[in-house]
RNA sequence: GCGCCUCUAGCUCAAUGGCAGAGCAACGGACUCUUAAUCCGCAGGUUCCGGGUUCGAAUCCCGGGGGGCGCACCA
C-alpha cells in the first residue's frame, strides 16, 4: 500500500537490513544485496561484494555479448540475440517485497539486487520503461530510464513473456511501486510465441490443458493448485516417515494385472516377447514387502486404468497405498482420519473445508455406518444378505439395473448401495462391511464371514479412501481368486485372475495387516475446491491433436 | 461407447442468411513515474475439415475431427 512520502529515510541504505541479511546463509527466499557503491552504473566491473562474480554487469555467463544481438546460424534472417548460459539471481521478487514493505514512495536504497524472471506487462513511457518481472515467488517491477539503464531501447522493446535478469537497486517509485531500477539486463530467453491476452490469460479449456505451460504462467490459479498437490504429497510422504513407514517402489509392468478390479492396459516386452500390463494397483507386491519383513511400508505411485475419461477419472492418476503389520481396520479409521483432517489443518489451515460452496467437515471421528444399513437408510428397503436372493434381485431389477445371473447377494446388496445410498453420501464418512463377494482381497468379518472388515471412505460425495484387514489365509485367497477368475470367463472382464505368485507368498506368511489406498489426486481435488481432476494434474490425458 | 453443447485473427470475444469486426498482443511512431499506461498509425482470416441447400453460408442441413458437460464404467 503506497503511504504519504516522507524523507525521514531518503536515501539511507537500510544498513540494519542489509548487515544481516548478507550474513546469512545463501538459500532461497533470502535477499542477497550487494553495495551500491560497487556495482551502480556503467564502471562496476568490481567491488560487487554480494553480486556477480564476474563483476561486470548482470551477472551473466558468458558475460560478453550479453543481450548484444548477433546473426542466426540457422539460415534464418532473423537476428538472434546471444543467450547467456546461467544467471546469478541474488534476490526473489516475494522477498524483496516482504524486505522493502515499508520503503517510503519515492525512496531509494542503496542495496542492489539482481532479479530473473518473465516480463508479463510492459509499459514503454519514451525514456523511462516499467515491467512487471514474474518469477516463482511472486513479483517485482522493473524501472529503467534511458539514463541509466544499459541498451535502453532494447529493453522497450522487450516481448511480454521474455525472461530476463536484471540489477540494480531497490526503490519505490513517487507511484508507489516496489521496483529495481534497473542499471544492467539480460535477456535469458525469448518468447518467440504471445501466450495469451495480457488481462484475461488463456480461458480455453483445451489450450489450458495442450499448452499447460502456458496456462500455468497465464493463470496463477493453476501455479496454485499444482504446488497445492506438491505440498500435499509432500506432507504425506513426512507423516507416514514420522510413524515409521518405509516408501518403496514396486512393479510398474506386472505380468498379470491384480490388486484392484479394472480394465489394464497391456504393452510388450520385445526381448522377453511377452505382454505386460501397467500396474492397476500395487497392492500385491506391497503385501509381499510384508511377507518379506518390511512391517509399514508404502508407495506413493502412478496407477493406469484403461477406462473412460471424466471430470473425475484420468487414465493414469496417483495412490497412496500402505499397509501395517500387527494392525487391523480399528486402526485405519484413525489413520485415515488423522491424516485427511491433519493436511486440511496444515494445508488449508482448517478442518472445515468448502467443496463446490458446500462445507465439508473433516474434524474427526466421522461417522461409521454399515452398508447395509445405509441402504436402509437411504432406500426404506428393510434388507441385508439374509434377504432371500430373489427379492434382492427383483429390488435391484427395480431401480433400473439388470442383475447379472452370476451375482450373488452381496454383489446384489452393493447395487442398492450404490444405486440408493451413495449419491446421497456427502461425508466424511465411513461406509464399512462389504460383502466378501465384491472384496476378494479381505479378511472375513470376525463375527460375519459373509462380510469383510473393509471400509470405503466417502468425502463430497467421492469415495476417496478404500482399506482393509488384509486377507491372509492363502487357501482362502485361493478360492476368492477363482470365483473372480469364474466371473472372468463369465464376462466380468474387470474380474481378477488367479495370481500364483501371489498365492505363493501368502504361503510364507503374510502377519495381520491392515492396507489401505487413497486416491491422492481426488484428495488434491477437495483441498483444492476443483471440480475438474485435470486441474490437479500437471499434464492430464487429452485425445492426441489431429 | 451414447446424448447435449461448443469451435471466428496469436489471445479474449462480436457479427444469426446480406461487404468477417473489436479490444489486447504483434509491427511503425510520440511520450521522464507507469499500474490492463495513454495517444497516433499499420497490418493481421482455409470462420475446425469435407459436402449440401441458397442469388448469397461464420450463420441453415448432412458427415467427419477437437474440446466441454452429462450418462455408462470406475477411484
Amino acid at each position: 500500500m503506497p503511504r504519504p512520502s516522507t524523507t525521514s529515510n531518503r536515501g539511507s541504505p537500510c544498513t540494519g537490513c542489509a548487515s544481516s541479511t548478507t550474513a546469512m546463509p545463501r538459500r532461497q527466499g533470502a535477499v542477497a544485496v550487494a553495495d551500491a557503491a560497487g556495482v551502480r552504473g556503467g564502471s562496476a566491473d568490481a567491488g560487487a561484494s554480494g553480486g556477480s562474480a564476474a563483476g561486470a554487469g548482470p551477472a551473466a555467463d558468458p558475460p560478453a555479448g550479453a543481450g548484444e544481438p548477433v546473426t542466426a546460424t540457422d539460415g534464418s534472417a532473423r537476428e538472434r540475440p546471444a543467450l547467456p548460459y546461467r544467471f546469478d539471481r541474488t534476490a526473489e521478487a516475494a522477498a524483496i517485497q516482504a524486505r522493502y514493505a515499508d520503503l517510503a514512495p519515492g525512496d531509494e536504497t542503496g542495496d542492489v539486487v539482481s532479479v530473473a524472471g518473465r516480463v508479463m506487462l510492459l509499459r514503454d513511457q519514451g525514456k523511462l520503461a516499467f515491467a512487471q518481472l514474474r518469477d516463482s515467488s511472486g513479483a517485482v517491477q522493473l524501472f529503467a530510464l534511458a539514463s541509466l539503464t544499459e541498451d535502453f531501447d532494447a529493453f522497450s522493446r522487450l516481448s511480454l513473456g521474455d525472461w530476463v535478469g536484471a540489477t540494480g537497486v531497490v526503490v519505490r517509485t513517487r507511484r508507489g511501486e516496489l521496483s529495481v531500477k534497473v542499471s544492467h539486463w539480460v535477456l535469458l530467453a525469448e518468447a518467440r510465441r504471445a501466450f495469451g491476452d495480457k488481462w484475461r490469460g488463456v480461458t480455453d479449456v483445451e489450450t489450458r490443458f495442450r499448452q499447460r505451460e502456458v496456462d500455468l504462467w497465464a493463470n496463477e490459479r493453476s501455479r496454485e493448485v499444482l504446488l497445492l498437490r506438491s505440498r500435499a504429497i509432500s506432507w504425506l510422504r513426512r507423516s507416514l516417515e514420522d510413524r515409521g513407514f518405509v516408501e518403496v517402489e514396486t512393479p510398474m509392468l506386472h505380468p498379470l494385472p491384480g490388486g484392484a478390479t479394472a480394465r489394464p492396459f497391456v504393452t510388450h516386452h520385445n526381448a522377453l516377447d511377452t505382454d505386460l500390463y501397467l500396474r492397476i494397483a500395487p497392492e500385491l507386491y506391497l503385501k509381499r514387502m510384508v511377507v518379506g519383513g518390511f512391517e509399514r511400508v508404502f508407495e506413493i505411485g502412478r496407477v493406469f486404468r484403461n477406462e473412460g475419461l471424466s471430470p473425475r477419472h484420468n487414465p493414469e492418476f496417483t495412490m497412496l497405498e500402505l499397509y501395517q503389520a500387527y494392525a487391523d481396520l480399528t486402526d485405519l479409521f484413525v489413520l485415515v482420519e488423522e491424516l485427511v483432517s491433519g493436511l486440511a489443518v496444515d494445508l488449508c489451515g482448517s478442518t472445515t473445508l468448502s467443496y463446490g460452496g458446500r462445507i465439508l467437515e473433516l474434524a474427526p471421528p466421522w461417522r461409521r455406518a454399515t452398508l447395509a444399513e445405509l441402504v436402509r437408510e437411504h432406500s426404506g428397503l428393510d434388507v441385508s444378505l439374509d434377504t432371500p436372493e430373489g427379492e434382492l434381485r427383483r429390488l435391484v431389477a427395480e431401480t433400473g439395473v439388470d442383475p447379472q445371473p452370476g451375482w450373488g447377494p452381496g454383489k446384489l446388496l452393493l447395487e442398492l448401495y450404490e444405486k440408493h445410498a451413495e449419491p446421497a453420501l456427502w461425508g466424511p464418512i465411513f461406509v464399512t462391511d462389504f460383502p466378501v463377494e465384491v472384496s476378494p482381497l479381505a479378511r472375513r468379518h470376525r463375527d460375519d464371514p459373509r462380510l469383510t472388515e473393509r471400509f470405503e471412505a466417502i468425502l463430497a460425495g467421492r469415495e476417496l479412501a478404500n482399506a482393509f484387514t488384509e486377507l491372509t489365509d492363502p487357501d482362502d485367497q485361493r478360492r476368492r481368486f477363482e470365483a473372480q477368475a469364474a466371473a472372468k470367463s463369465a464376462g466380468d472382464d474387470e474380474a481378477m485372475p488367479v495370481d500364483e505368485e501371489y498365492l505363493r507368498a501368502l504361503e510364507h506368511g503374510l502377519p495381520p495387516t491392515a492396507g489401505l489406498g487413497i486416491g491422492i489426486d481426488r484428495l488434491v481435488m477437495l483441498l483444492a475446491d476443483v471440480a475438474n481432476i485435470r486441474e490437479v494434474i500437471a499434464f492430464p490425458t487429452l485425445r492426441p491433436d489431429r
